[in-house]
DNA sequence: GTAATAGTGTCTTTTAGACACTATTGT
DNA sequence: ACAATAGTGTCTAAAAGACACTATTAC
Protein backbone atom coordinates (compact mmCIF):
# COMPACT_ATOMS: atom_id res chain seq x y z
CA UNK A 1 0.00 0.00 0.00
CA UNK A 2 1.44 3.14 -0.57
CA UNK A 3 1.69 5.91 1.54
CA UNK A 4 -0.95 8.38 -0.53
CA UNK A 5 -3.49 5.48 -0.36
CA UNK A 6 -2.50 5.03 3.40
CA UNK A 7 -3.23 8.64 3.23
CA UNK A 8 -6.55 8.25 1.51
CA UNK A 9 -7.78 5.78 4.09
CA UNK A 10 -7.46 8.69 6.86
CA UNK A 11 -9.88 10.69 5.21
CA UNK A 12 -13.22 11.07 6.20
CA UNK A 13 -15.37 13.50 4.95
CA UNK A 14 -17.69 13.70 7.45
CA UNK A 15 -15.21 15.72 9.23
CA UNK A 16 -16.34 18.44 7.38
CA UNK A 17 -19.95 19.54 7.08
CA UNK A 18 -20.73 19.67 3.19
CA UNK A 19 -22.98 21.72 1.25
CA UNK A 20 -26.39 20.52 1.22
CA UNK A 21 -26.84 20.78 -3.10
CA UNK A 22 -24.24 21.96 -6.11
CA UNK A 23 -26.48 23.63 -8.84
CA UNK A 24 -26.52 25.01 -12.15
CA UNK A 25 -27.78 28.02 -13.17
CA UNK A 26 -28.55 29.08 -16.78
CA UNK A 27 -28.87 32.92 -18.00
CA UNK A 28 -30.09 31.78 -21.36
CA UNK A 29 -30.09 34.47 -23.66
CA UNK A 30 -30.91 35.20 -27.30
CA UNK A 31 -31.31 38.35 -29.52
CA UNK A 32 -34.87 38.50 -31.14
CA UNK A 33 -35.14 40.11 -34.40
CA UNK A 34 -37.80 43.32 -33.50
CA UNK A 35 -38.11 44.30 -37.00
CA UNK A 36 -37.60 41.76 -39.81
CA UNK A 37 -38.75 42.27 -43.31
CA UNK A 38 -36.93 41.71 -46.94
CA UNK A 39 -34.37 44.03 -48.13
CA UNK A 40 -33.90 45.61 -44.63
CA UNK A 41 -30.95 45.80 -42.35
CA UNK A 42 -32.43 43.76 -39.38
CA UNK A 43 -33.24 45.34 -36.04
CA UNK A 44 -32.36 43.56 -32.40
CA UNK A 45 -33.11 43.22 -28.98
CA UNK A 46 -31.52 41.13 -26.50
CA UNK A 47 -33.64 38.91 -24.13
CA UNK A 48 -33.20 36.58 -21.53
CA UNK A 49 -35.09 33.05 -21.13
CA UNK A 50 -36.77 32.59 -17.59
CA UNK A 51 -38.77 29.54 -16.73
CA UNK A 52 -41.66 30.15 -14.06
CA UNK A 53 -41.82 27.97 -11.12
CA UNK A 54 -44.87 25.41 -10.56
CA UNK A 55 -47.11 26.11 -8.21
CA UNK A 56 -46.73 22.30 -6.90
CA UNK A 57 -43.91 19.89 -7.83
CA UNK A 58 -43.75 16.50 -9.36
CA UNK A 59 -44.85 15.10 -6.08
CA UNK A 60 -47.91 17.31 -5.80
CA UNK A 61 -46.99 19.36 -3.37
CA UNK A 62 -46.32 22.80 -3.17
CA UNK A 63 -43.62 23.85 -4.81
CA UNK A 64 -40.46 26.50 -3.37
CA UNK A 65 -40.71 30.33 -4.81
CA UNK A 66 -44.02 29.10 -6.63
CA UNK A 67 -44.89 31.17 -9.63
CA UNK A 68 -41.75 33.13 -9.43
CA UNK A 69 -39.82 33.45 -12.56
CA UNK A 70 -36.28 31.68 -12.53
CA UNK A 71 -33.08 30.65 -14.01
CA UNK A 72 -33.26 27.31 -15.98
CA UNK A 73 -31.30 25.08 -13.83
CA UNK A 74 -30.69 22.24 -11.07
CA UNK A 75 -28.79 19.93 -9.32
CA UNK A 76 -25.34 18.79 -10.34
CA UNK A 77 -24.59 15.16 -10.53
CA UNK A 78 -21.30 13.54 -9.12
CA UNK A 79 -20.77 11.80 -12.10
CA UNK A 80 -20.48 15.37 -14.12
CA UNK A 81 -19.19 19.00 -14.10
CA UNK A 82 -21.35 21.45 -13.52
CA UNK A 83 -20.76 22.69 -17.02
CA UNK A 84 -21.80 19.61 -18.22
CA UNK A 85 -24.96 19.49 -15.95
CA UNK A 86 -26.35 23.04 -17.02
CA UNK A 87 -26.23 21.70 -20.61
CA UNK A 88 -27.93 18.45 -19.59
CA UNK A 89 -30.45 20.68 -17.76
CA UNK A 90 -30.55 22.91 -20.36
CA UNK A 91 -31.63 20.23 -22.77
CA UNK A 92 -33.75 18.35 -19.83
CA UNK A 93 -36.03 21.42 -19.40
CA UNK A 94 -36.14 23.29 -22.23
CA UNK A 95 -35.04 20.77 -24.90
CA UNK A 96 -32.32 22.92 -26.72
CA UNK A 97 -29.25 21.50 -27.78
CA UNK A 98 -25.76 22.36 -28.83
CA UNK A 99 -25.49 25.93 -27.62
CA UNK A 100 -22.50 28.54 -26.28
CA UNK A 101 -22.50 28.29 -22.85
CA UNK A 102 -20.21 29.74 -20.55
CA UNK A 103 -19.22 29.73 -16.49
CA UNK A 104 -19.36 32.78 -15.22
CA UNK A 105 -19.74 33.37 -11.43
CA UNK A 106 -19.82 30.80 -8.46
CA UNK A 107 -23.08 31.91 -6.05
CA UNK A 108 -22.87 30.70 -2.28
CA UNK A 109 -24.00 33.16 0.51
CA UNK A 110 -25.20 31.34 2.98
CA UNK A 111 -29.24 31.71 3.47
CA UNK A 112 -29.07 32.44 -0.57
CA UNK A 113 -31.32 29.52 -0.94
CA UNK A 114 -34.14 28.76 2.16
CA UNK A 115 -33.64 25.04 1.45
CA UNK A 116 -29.71 24.62 2.72
CA UNK A 117 -26.34 25.49 1.99
CA UNK A 118 -27.29 24.96 -1.61
CA UNK A 119 -23.78 26.55 -4.23
CA UNK A 120 -24.84 27.52 -7.51
CA UNK A 121 -22.79 27.73 -10.39
CA UNK A 122 -23.92 30.49 -12.83
CA UNK A 123 -23.28 30.42 -16.45
CA UNK A 124 -24.91 31.47 -19.82
CA UNK A 125 -25.75 30.55 -22.79
CA UNK A 126 -26.42 32.00 -26.46
CA UNK A 127 -29.16 30.60 -28.31
CA UNK A 128 -30.27 31.81 -31.85
CA UNK A 129 -34.23 32.90 -31.27
CA UNK A 130 -35.60 29.70 -33.33
CA UNK A 131 -34.42 27.04 -31.11
CA UNK A 132 -35.93 29.02 -28.10
CA UNK A 133 -39.13 28.47 -29.45
CA UNK A 134 -38.70 24.60 -30.24
CA UNK A 135 -38.81 24.68 -26.25
CA UNK A 136 -41.01 22.73 -23.89
CA UNK A 137 -41.88 22.85 -20.70
CA UNK A 138 -41.43 19.94 -18.13
CA UNK A 139 -43.39 19.29 -14.72
CA UNK A 140 -41.44 21.40 -12.83
CA UNK A 141 -41.65 24.34 -15.31
CA UNK A 142 -44.71 25.94 -15.84
CA UNK A 143 -43.88 28.44 -18.36
CA UNK A 144 -40.93 29.55 -20.59
CA UNK A 145 -40.81 33.12 -21.50
CA UNK A 146 -38.48 35.68 -23.16
CA UNK A 147 -38.06 39.40 -21.19
CA UNK A 148 -36.26 42.49 -22.86
CA UNK A 149 -34.42 43.69 -20.35
CA UNK A 150 -36.58 46.38 -19.53
CA UNK A 151 -39.12 43.87 -18.52
CA UNK A 152 -36.51 42.36 -16.29
CA UNK A 153 -35.94 45.67 -14.47
CA UNK A 154 -39.89 45.25 -14.10
CA UNK A 155 -39.73 41.77 -12.40
CA UNK A 156 -36.91 42.62 -10.46
CA UNK A 157 -38.62 45.65 -9.18
CA UNK A 158 -41.58 43.23 -8.47
CA UNK A 159 -39.93 40.83 -6.51
CA UNK A 160 -40.69 38.22 -9.27
CA UNK A 161 -37.85 36.92 -9.54
CA UNK A 162 -37.11 33.47 -7.35
CA UNK A 163 -34.16 33.16 -4.81
CA UNK A 164 -31.09 35.27 -5.97
CA UNK A 165 -31.64 35.31 -9.61
CA UNK A 166 -32.36 38.92 -9.67
CA UNK A 167 -28.61 39.39 -8.41
CA UNK A 168 -27.09 36.24 -10.59
CA UNK A 169 -29.16 37.87 -13.81
CA UNK A 170 -27.70 41.33 -13.37
CA UNK A 171 -24.44 39.56 -13.32
CA UNK A 172 -25.01 37.93 -16.56
CA UNK A 173 -25.83 40.80 -18.06
CA UNK A 174 -22.86 42.30 -17.28
CA UNK A 175 -20.73 39.55 -18.77
CA UNK A 176 -22.22 39.28 -21.91
CA UNK A 177 -22.55 42.79 -22.24
CA UNK A 178 -18.48 42.78 -22.04
CA UNK A 179 -17.87 39.63 -23.64
CA UNK A 180 -19.91 41.04 -26.87
CA UNK A 181 -17.85 43.80 -27.05
CA UNK A 182 -14.31 42.45 -26.01
CA UNK A 183 -14.44 39.17 -27.17
CA UNK A 184 -15.71 37.60 -30.77
CA UNK A 185 -18.56 35.57 -28.97
CA UNK A 186 -21.07 37.70 -30.90
CA UNK A 187 -20.34 34.92 -33.73
CA UNK A 188 -22.90 32.68 -31.39
CA UNK A 189 -25.59 35.10 -32.35
CA UNK A 190 -24.65 34.80 -35.95
CA UNK A 191 -25.03 32.89 -38.82
CA UNK A 192 -21.65 31.18 -39.98
CA UNK A 193 -21.62 34.28 -42.62
CA UNK A 194 -23.30 37.64 -41.98
CA UNK A 195 -23.53 40.91 -43.28
CA UNK A 196 -22.25 44.33 -41.13
CA UNK A 197 -25.12 45.77 -40.82
CA UNK A 198 -26.09 42.66 -38.92
CA UNK A 199 -23.33 42.50 -37.09
CA UNK A 200 -23.50 46.20 -36.38
CA UNK A 201 -27.39 44.83 -34.49
CA UNK A 202 -26.04 42.11 -32.50
CA UNK A 203 -23.65 45.02 -30.86
CA UNK A 204 -25.68 47.48 -30.86
CA UNK A 205 -28.28 45.77 -28.63
CA UNK A 206 -25.19 46.62 -25.53
CA UNK A 207 -23.69 49.31 -26.78
CA UNK A 208 -24.10 53.16 -28.85
CA UNK A 209 -20.64 53.65 -29.21
CA UNK A 210 -20.83 55.93 -32.49
CA UNK A 211 -17.85 53.96 -33.90
CA UNK A 212 -20.24 50.88 -34.11
CA UNK A 213 -23.33 53.08 -34.39
CA UNK A 214 -22.45 54.75 -38.17
CA UNK A 215 -22.74 52.35 -41.03
CA UNK A 216 -20.00 54.19 -43.06
CA UNK A 217 -17.69 54.22 -40.13
CA UNK A 218 -18.61 50.79 -38.83
CA UNK A 219 -18.32 49.32 -42.77
CA UNK A 220 -14.76 50.74 -42.70
CA UNK A 221 -13.37 49.57 -39.35
CA UNK A 222 -14.70 46.15 -40.22
CA UNK A 223 -12.00 45.14 -43.21
CA UNK A 224 -9.31 46.45 -41.34
CA UNK A 225 -10.05 43.99 -37.96
CA UNK A 226 -7.67 40.90 -38.34
CA UNK A 227 -10.58 38.43 -36.32
CA UNK A 228 -12.99 39.46 -39.17
CA UNK A 229 -12.68 38.03 -42.65
CA UNK A 230 -14.79 38.86 -46.09
CA UNK A 231 -15.87 36.01 -47.70
CA UNK A 232 -14.58 36.51 -51.18
CA UNK A 233 -17.31 37.01 -53.43
CA UNK A 234 -20.09 35.77 -51.28
CA UNK A 235 -22.76 38.20 -51.44
CA UNK A 236 -26.48 38.24 -50.00
CA UNK A 237 -29.48 39.88 -50.71
CA UNK A 238 -31.33 39.53 -47.07
CA UNK A 239 -30.46 42.62 -45.55
CA UNK A 240 -30.92 45.06 -48.76
CA UNK A 241 -31.46 44.84 -52.18
CA UNK A 242 -28.04 45.99 -53.04
CA UNK A 243 -25.97 42.21 -53.04
CA UNK A 244 -23.85 42.79 -49.57
CA UNK A 245 -20.34 41.41 -48.96
CA UNK A 246 -20.69 38.55 -46.40
CA UNK A 247 -17.75 38.15 -43.40
CA UNK A 248 -16.87 35.48 -40.99
CA UNK A 249 -15.22 35.47 -37.83
CA UNK A 250 -11.67 33.76 -38.04
CA UNK A 251 -10.49 31.94 -34.86
CA UNK A 252 -8.32 33.75 -32.65
CA UNK A 253 -7.61 35.74 -29.51
CA UNK A 254 -8.19 38.72 -28.90
CA UNK A 255 -7.14 41.04 -26.54
CA UNK A 256 -6.38 44.49 -26.77
CA UNK A 257 -4.62 46.29 -23.58
CA UNK A 258 -6.24 49.50 -22.54
CA UNK A 259 -2.86 50.75 -22.32
CA UNK A 260 -2.42 50.93 -25.96
CA UNK A 261 -5.76 51.32 -27.51
CA UNK A 262 -7.18 54.71 -28.77
CA UNK A 263 -9.68 56.55 -26.00
CA UNK B 1 -47.79 28.48 7.33
CA UNK B 2 -47.21 29.44 4.50
CA UNK B 3 -47.31 27.25 0.79
CA UNK B 4 -43.40 28.48 1.14
CA UNK B 5 -42.85 26.92 4.70
CA UNK B 6 -44.95 23.64 3.70
CA UNK B 7 -43.12 23.18 0.16
CA UNK B 8 -39.66 23.18 2.25
CA UNK B 9 -40.83 20.35 5.01
CA UNK B 10 -40.92 19.11 1.71
CA UNK B 11 -37.29 19.34 0.96
CA UNK B 12 -34.97 16.81 1.92
CA UNK B 13 -31.27 17.48 1.03
CA UNK B 14 -30.57 13.73 1.35
CA UNK B 15 -32.44 12.74 -1.59
CA UNK B 16 -29.63 13.97 -3.64
CA UNK B 17 -26.01 13.26 -3.66
CA UNK B 18 -24.29 15.61 -2.18
CA UNK B 19 -20.45 17.14 -2.48
CA UNK B 20 -18.03 15.39 -0.33
CA UNK B 21 -16.21 18.71 0.19
CA UNK B 22 -16.18 21.99 -0.89
CA UNK B 23 -12.73 24.40 -1.33
CA UNK B 24 -10.69 27.19 -2.74
CA UNK B 25 -7.70 27.32 -4.00
CA UNK B 26 -6.13 30.73 -4.40
CA UNK B 27 -3.34 31.81 -6.42
CA UNK B 28 -1.35 34.10 -5.04
CA UNK B 29 0.71 36.73 -7.71
CA UNK B 30 3.36 38.79 -6.48
CA UNK B 31 5.63 40.86 -8.68
CA UNK B 32 9.26 40.68 -7.67
CA UNK B 33 11.62 43.26 -8.49
CA UNK B 34 14.62 41.36 -10.19
CA UNK B 35 16.84 44.96 -10.22
CA UNK B 36 16.53 47.36 -7.69
CA UNK B 37 19.30 50.00 -7.48
CA UNK B 38 18.90 53.20 -6.14
CA UNK B 39 17.65 56.10 -9.33
CA UNK B 40 17.11 53.15 -11.56
CA UNK B 41 13.75 52.08 -12.83
CA UNK B 42 12.67 48.79 -11.81
CA UNK B 43 12.71 45.36 -13.64
CA UNK B 44 10.50 42.64 -12.45
CA UNK B 45 8.88 39.79 -12.96
CA UNK B 46 6.13 37.31 -11.87
CA UNK B 47 5.82 35.13 -9.16
CA UNK B 48 3.54 32.50 -7.87
CA UNK B 49 3.46 31.50 -4.44
CA UNK B 50 3.39 27.58 -3.83
CA UNK B 51 3.00 25.78 -0.48
CA UNK B 52 4.61 22.09 -0.27
CA UNK B 53 2.79 19.67 1.39
CA UNK B 54 3.69 17.55 4.17
CA UNK B 55 4.82 14.39 4.64
CA UNK B 56 2.60 13.64 7.46
CA UNK B 57 -0.91 15.79 8.50
CA UNK B 58 -1.53 17.05 11.71
CA UNK B 59 -2.33 14.04 12.99
CA UNK B 60 0.80 12.38 12.40
CA UNK B 61 -0.58 10.41 9.63
CA UNK B 62 0.74 10.10 5.81
CA UNK B 63 -0.77 12.95 4.00
CA UNK B 64 -2.14 13.27 0.58
CA UNK B 65 -0.62 14.41 -2.18
CA UNK B 66 2.75 14.54 0.42
CA UNK B 67 5.30 17.12 -0.99
CA UNK B 68 3.88 17.66 -3.62
CA UNK B 69 3.40 21.35 -4.32
CA UNK B 70 0.19 23.22 -4.05
CA UNK B 71 -2.28 26.66 -3.89
CA UNK B 72 -2.64 27.44 -0.43
CA UNK B 73 -6.71 27.08 0.24
CA UNK B 74 -8.86 24.44 2.52
CA UNK B 75 -12.38 23.72 3.17
CA UNK B 76 -15.06 26.79 2.79
CA UNK B 77 -17.26 26.47 6.10
CA UNK B 78 -21.21 26.84 5.85
CA UNK B 79 -21.09 30.34 7.40
CA UNK B 80 -19.18 31.78 4.67
CA UNK B 81 -18.41 31.83 1.17
CA UNK B 82 -15.75 30.62 -1.10
CA UNK B 83 -14.76 34.18 -1.72
CA UNK B 84 -14.66 34.74 2.07
CA UNK B 85 -12.95 31.59 2.48
CA UNK B 86 -10.24 32.13 0.51
CA UNK B 87 -9.33 35.64 1.95
CA UNK B 88 -9.15 33.85 5.64
CA UNK B 89 -7.12 30.57 4.34
CA UNK B 90 -4.53 32.93 3.17
CA UNK B 91 -4.35 34.48 6.59
CA UNK B 92 -4.38 31.27 8.13
CA UNK B 93 -1.92 29.97 5.94
CA UNK B 94 0.42 32.35 5.03
CA UNK B 95 -0.58 35.56 7.51
CA UNK B 96 -1.26 37.44 4.47
CA UNK B 97 -4.07 40.16 4.42
CA UNK B 98 -5.77 42.88 3.01
CA UNK B 99 -4.74 41.87 -0.32
CA UNK B 100 -6.69 41.86 -4.00
CA UNK B 101 -9.00 38.88 -4.62
CA UNK B 102 -10.55 37.46 -7.22
CA UNK B 103 -12.47 34.51 -8.35
CA UNK B 104 -11.74 33.17 -11.56
CA UNK B 105 -13.09 29.66 -11.76
CA UNK B 106 -14.56 26.20 -10.72
CA UNK B 107 -13.11 22.39 -10.94
CA UNK B 108 -15.53 19.91 -9.96
CA UNK B 109 -14.42 17.47 -12.63
CA UNK B 110 -15.30 14.49 -10.92
CA UNK B 111 -11.96 12.53 -9.90
CA UNK B 112 -9.83 15.60 -9.77
CA UNK B 113 -9.35 15.10 -6.20
CA UNK B 114 -8.70 11.26 -4.23
CA UNK B 115 -10.72 12.45 -1.78
CA UNK B 116 -13.99 12.83 -3.43
CA UNK B 117 -16.22 14.93 -4.78
CA UNK B 118 -14.88 18.24 -3.88
CA UNK B 119 -15.35 21.15 -5.48
CA UNK B 120 -12.57 23.60 -5.74
CA UNK B 121 -13.46 27.46 -6.29
CA UNK B 122 -9.81 29.04 -7.81
CA UNK B 123 -9.42 32.48 -7.05
CA UNK B 124 -6.08 34.67 -7.40
CA UNK B 125 -4.67 37.64 -5.27
CA UNK B 126 -2.54 39.98 -5.86
CA UNK B 127 0.10 40.54 -2.73
CA UNK B 128 3.37 43.01 -2.59
CA UNK B 129 6.62 41.14 -2.07
CA UNK B 130 7.31 42.43 1.55
CA UNK B 131 3.96 40.93 2.56
CA UNK B 132 4.68 37.39 1.38
CA UNK B 133 8.28 37.39 3.09
CA UNK B 134 6.17 38.27 6.46
CA UNK B 135 4.42 34.67 5.45
CA UNK B 136 4.08 31.95 8.05
CA UNK B 137 3.92 28.33 7.10
CA UNK B 138 1.49 25.89 9.31
CA UNK B 139 1.52 22.56 10.25
CA UNK B 140 -0.10 21.36 7.11
CA UNK B 141 2.19 23.64 4.56
CA UNK B 142 6.03 22.60 4.91
CA UNK B 143 7.30 25.52 2.98
CA UNK B 144 6.14 28.36 1.12
CA UNK B 145 7.90 29.66 -1.82
CA UNK B 146 7.71 31.99 -4.85
CA UNK B 147 8.25 30.35 -8.35
CA UNK B 148 9.09 32.47 -11.44
CA UNK B 149 6.49 31.54 -14.30
CA UNK B 150 10.08 29.09 -16.07
CA UNK B 151 10.04 27.23 -12.83
CA UNK B 152 6.60 26.97 -12.48
CA UNK B 153 6.50 25.15 -16.37
CA UNK B 154 9.27 23.06 -14.40
CA UNK B 155 7.83 21.58 -11.64
CA UNK B 156 4.14 20.99 -14.06
CA UNK B 157 6.62 18.67 -16.24
CA UNK B 158 8.12 17.04 -13.41
CA UNK B 159 4.62 16.23 -12.00
CA UNK B 160 5.42 17.96 -8.96
CA UNK B 161 2.37 19.97 -8.90
CA UNK B 162 -0.65 18.41 -6.24
CA UNK B 163 -4.02 17.55 -7.61
CA UNK B 164 -5.22 19.73 -10.85
CA UNK B 165 -3.80 22.26 -9.31
CA UNK B 166 -1.24 22.83 -12.46
CA UNK B 167 -4.30 23.26 -14.66
CA UNK B 168 -5.81 25.81 -12.21
CA UNK B 169 -1.91 27.56 -12.30
CA UNK B 170 -2.55 27.82 -16.02
CA UNK B 171 -5.90 29.41 -15.69
CA UNK B 172 -4.51 31.59 -13.48
CA UNK B 173 -1.48 32.77 -15.08
CA UNK B 174 -4.16 33.18 -18.02
CA UNK B 175 -6.48 35.09 -16.13
CA UNK B 176 -4.13 37.60 -14.66
CA UNK B 177 -2.16 38.35 -17.92
CA UNK B 178 -5.97 39.50 -19.28
CA UNK B 179 -6.59 41.49 -16.50
CA UNK B 180 -3.21 43.35 -15.96
CA UNK B 181 -3.81 44.46 -19.85
CA UNK B 182 -7.68 44.80 -19.68
CA UNK B 183 -8.46 46.46 -17.19
CA UNK B 184 -6.51 48.53 -13.91
CA UNK B 185 -5.58 45.58 -11.78
CA UNK B 186 -2.39 46.53 -12.20
CA UNK B 187 -2.91 48.97 -9.67
CA UNK B 188 -2.73 46.42 -7.12
CA UNK B 189 1.44 45.70 -7.73
CA UNK B 190 2.17 49.12 -7.06
CA UNK B 191 2.50 52.10 -4.85
CA UNK B 192 -0.48 54.35 -4.78
CA UNK B 193 1.44 56.77 -7.07
CA UNK B 194 3.36 55.39 -8.93
CA UNK B 195 5.80 56.52 -12.02
CA UNK B 196 5.52 55.33 -15.66
CA UNK B 197 8.32 52.97 -15.48
CA UNK B 198 7.18 51.57 -12.77
CA UNK B 199 3.45 51.04 -14.48
CA UNK B 200 5.62 50.28 -17.52
CA UNK B 201 7.56 47.37 -15.42
CA UNK B 202 4.68 45.97 -14.28
CA UNK B 203 3.00 45.75 -17.60
CA UNK B 204 5.92 44.07 -19.04
CA UNK B 205 6.31 41.09 -16.93
CA UNK B 206 3.34 39.91 -19.41
CA UNK B 207 3.83 41.60 -22.32
CA UNK B 208 6.19 43.05 -25.12
CA UNK B 209 3.14 45.38 -26.86
CA UNK B 210 6.12 47.47 -28.46
CA UNK B 211 3.83 50.30 -26.89
CA UNK B 212 4.34 49.77 -23.89
CA UNK B 213 7.80 49.10 -24.42
CA UNK B 214 9.35 52.23 -25.88
CA UNK B 215 9.58 54.74 -22.70
CA UNK B 216 8.62 57.66 -25.46
CA UNK B 217 5.79 56.40 -26.70
CA UNK B 218 4.49 55.23 -23.45
CA UNK B 219 5.32 58.21 -21.32
CA UNK B 220 3.38 60.07 -23.86
CA UNK B 221 0.30 57.58 -24.26
CA UNK B 222 -0.01 57.45 -20.46
CA UNK B 223 -0.78 61.20 -20.02
CA UNK B 224 -4.21 60.91 -22.85
CA UNK B 225 -5.39 57.50 -21.06
CA UNK B 226 -8.80 59.02 -18.81
CA UNK B 227 -7.83 55.89 -16.22
CA UNK B 228 -4.38 57.50 -14.45
CA UNK B 229 -3.38 60.88 -14.00
CA UNK B 230 -0.99 63.00 -13.01
CA UNK B 231 -0.65 64.07 -9.32
CA UNK B 232 -0.17 67.64 -9.85
CA UNK B 233 3.74 68.41 -8.42
CA UNK B 234 4.41 65.24 -7.19
CA UNK B 235 7.52 63.84 -8.31
CA UNK B 236 9.96 61.41 -7.03
CA UNK B 237 13.99 60.26 -7.57
CA UNK B 238 13.68 56.67 -6.69
CA UNK B 239 13.95 55.44 -10.15
CA UNK B 240 16.14 57.96 -11.84
CA UNK B 241 18.43 61.04 -10.49
CA UNK B 242 15.86 63.61 -12.71
CA UNK B 243 12.82 63.71 -10.52
CA UNK B 244 9.71 62.27 -12.05
CA UNK B 245 6.63 62.54 -12.32
CA UNK B 246 3.98 60.63 -10.21
CA UNK B 247 0.85 59.35 -11.45
CA UNK B 248 -2.26 57.15 -9.74
CA UNK B 249 -5.07 55.43 -11.00
CA UNK B 250 -8.70 56.87 -11.50
CA UNK B 251 -11.53 54.74 -10.27
CA UNK B 252 -13.18 54.07 -13.12
CA UNK B 253 -14.68 51.32 -15.29
CA UNK B 254 -12.86 50.63 -18.50
CA UNK B 255 -13.89 48.65 -21.26
CA UNK B 256 -12.32 49.03 -24.59
CA UNK B 257 -14.58 47.46 -27.48
CA UNK B 258 -12.16 45.23 -30.01
CA UNK B 259 -14.51 46.77 -33.13
CA UNK B 260 -13.26 49.98 -32.15
CA UNK B 261 -9.91 49.58 -31.23
CA UNK B 262 -6.74 50.24 -33.22
CA UNK B 263 -5.03 46.81 -34.97
C1' DG C 1 31.83 66.54 -17.26
C1' DT C 2 29.57 62.00 -17.52
C1' DA C 3 26.15 58.67 -17.39
C1' DA C 4 21.56 57.60 -16.94
C1' DT C 5 16.76 58.43 -16.93
C1' DA C 6 12.79 61.55 -17.98
C1' DG C 7 10.72 64.08 -21.10
C1' DT C 8 9.95 67.24 -25.53
C1' DG C 9 10.04 68.85 -30.70
C1' DT C 10 8.91 67.67 -34.87
C1' DC C 11 8.20 65.18 -38.86
C1' DT C 12 5.84 61.33 -41.24
C1' DT C 13 2.45 57.85 -41.51
C1' DT C 14 -1.77 55.93 -40.13
C1' DT C 15 -6.30 56.15 -38.39
C1' DA C 16 -10.65 58.36 -37.21
C1' DG C 17 -14.54 61.28 -38.12
C1' DA C 18 -17.34 63.78 -41.16
C1' DC C 19 -19.77 64.74 -45.29
C1' DA C 20 -20.86 64.24 -49.83
C1' DC C 21 -21.20 61.27 -53.13
C1' DT C 22 -21.87 56.83 -56.17
C1' DA C 23 -23.70 51.91 -56.80
C1' DT C 24 -27.19 48.43 -56.86
C1' DT C 25 -31.69 46.64 -57.29
C1' DG C 26 -36.81 45.31 -56.13
C1' DT C 27 -40.84 47.62 -56.56
C1' DA D 1 -37.93 56.70 -61.31
C1' DC D 2 -37.82 55.90 -56.42
C1' DA D 3 -36.57 54.40 -52.06
C1' DA D 4 -33.44 52.19 -49.37
C1' DT D 5 -29.20 50.12 -48.22
C1' DA D 6 -24.21 49.35 -49.32
C1' DG D 7 -20.22 51.25 -50.17
C1' DT D 8 -16.51 54.92 -51.87
C1' DG D 9 -13.89 59.63 -52.35
C1' DT D 10 -11.94 62.92 -50.06
C1' DC D 11 -10.87 66.23 -46.79
C1' DT D 12 -9.53 67.27 -42.01
C1' DA D 13 -8.18 66.26 -37.45
C1' DA D 14 -6.21 63.28 -34.35
C1' DA D 15 -3.19 59.69 -33.03
C1' DA D 16 0.77 56.68 -33.57
C1' DG D 17 5.52 55.82 -34.65
C1' DA D 18 10.10 57.29 -35.24
C1' DC D 19 14.12 59.97 -34.43
C1' DA D 20 16.66 63.52 -32.66
C1' DC D 21 16.97 66.29 -29.22
C1' DT D 22 16.81 68.75 -24.36
C1' DA D 23 16.48 68.57 -19.07
C1' DT D 24 17.83 67.12 -14.61
C1' DT D 25 20.85 65.42 -11.23
C1' DA D 26 24.13 62.14 -8.42
C1' DC D 27 28.49 61.06 -8.86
Amino acid sequence: MSTNDQALKQYDSNKYRTPDGYTSDIAVFTIVATEQRAYKPPKMKLALMLIQRAALNAEGDPNIEANKWALPGGFVQESETAFEAAKRELHEETNIQDIHLKHFGVYDEPGRDPRGWIISNAHYAIVSENKISMRKANDDAAEVKLFSMDQLQKLSQESKLAFDHDEIIQAAIQQIKADLLQTTVAKEFLPNTFTFSELQAVLLTVTDDPAIKSNQAFIRKIKSLPFLEAVPGQTTQRTSKTPTQLYTFVEMDVLKPIYTAKY
